[in-house]
DNA sequence: GTCTATAACAAGATAGAC
DNA sequence: GTCTATCTTGTTATAGAC
């Protein structure tokens, strides 16, 4: 299917070189067809785009629901732990994907319609949501202290994104090691107890 | 001086737009110039943004050497809390500044030469390498953690970075409320003691 | 579905008058 | 320094043959 194809090379494109950067000949070229040929399986540049962006949407909620559900009989300290990981792991796995996804929310494209945006604010706020209650969780249980759940929830996003983000830029370091030591400072704090 | 004024307004949509998403119409037309009038002071799109980019760099040193340098006569760990609020502070002040900045740094323009962003990994890794001396200097105080500091440095990047882009995406909430929790997780970790 | 050809337009950049 | 006019190139998109 050449429609399958063309949102696999759209999307490298659009994550490396931004939509308004990226042309139709471009991508044409790059599948071995003409421009034209594009119009033959969507009708514009934009409507490309959306699908790749619902695939793109999908896929991240797939990747925070899947890295829930894996954890979900770990208690929340370790179930926290399990879905950073798994989160960062997911999103460094594929470099692409992860930097068509950090552009979609950061920077979406001018003309992009504003329901794609609501729907990645609407995904990122189930997920907040559901990580907020595992941190209630692990109040309750006395492993986690008590604290705003909802801040803590955003607190931990803003690690992870962070850490994907720095991961972008610097492509060279062993990623892998800094996302177990910047979870182990979240977990544990830098501070000394006698401090 | 018109010069003065073409940057300013360009910052603004290429902070806004992109670099690809802007057009030089539309920085004339917004200082009340015709586009060819632009070239009596650049000598080209790519000449302009360098220019901004220069200034974003400088402000960019600046910010960080200033926030370090306040916190100097403090004890470590709170000088990295000092440096953590006074950079999250500067950039949260100017929401355009910021955005031309994550963007300047992330997704730099395919036609940005390659010592721009040099000059922005240099910066960073000067940045880097001071508050991993913080890091050393508050284990020996015996007021942090033994750890890895430069790795420590790094996470504390990320956090920033995190907190930032966060704030970017998300105009509504009370980003200094969140800051401050951010920073208590960074510092103190969520984990009980007894865990 | 893919192609050639072309329309329609926007963008960066230059020439030359004032 | 700013303008009008123009050049050139690149882009999205369409028409119509195969």
């Amino acid at each position: 299917m050449t429609a399958q194809r063309l949102q696999e090379i759209a999307l490298r494109f659009f994550a490396d070189k931004g939509y308004d950067g990226t042309s139709l000949a471009d991508i044409a070229g790059a599948i071995g067809i003409k421009k034209p040929s594009i119009y033959a399986h969507y009708s514009s540049k934009l409507d490309l785009f959306l699908a790749v962006a619902d695939t793109a949407l999908h896929d991240y909620r797939q990747s925070w629901r899947r890295a829930l559900d894996k954890g979900e009989a770990l208690p929340a300290d370790r179930r926290l732990q399990s879905l950073f990981e798994e989160m960062g792991e997911h999103f460094l796995a594929d470099r692409t994907k992860l930097a068509f996804w950090i552009r979609l929310w950061v920077f979406p494209p001018a003309d992009c319609p504003a329901g794609v945006r609501d729907a990645f604010q609407t995904l990122t706020g189930e997920y907040l949501a559901e990580v907020a209650a595992v941190f209630r969780a692990g109040m309750e249980q006395g492993r986690l202290r008590p604290g705003p759940a909802d801040d803590l929830a955003h607190a931990l996003f803003s690690l992870l994104v962070g850490f994907l983000i720095r991961a972008h830029a610097y492509q060279d370091t062993d990623h892998l090691r800094l996302l177990r030591q910047t979870w182990d400072c979240f977990m544990f704090g830098i501070k000394t107890e006698d401090g």
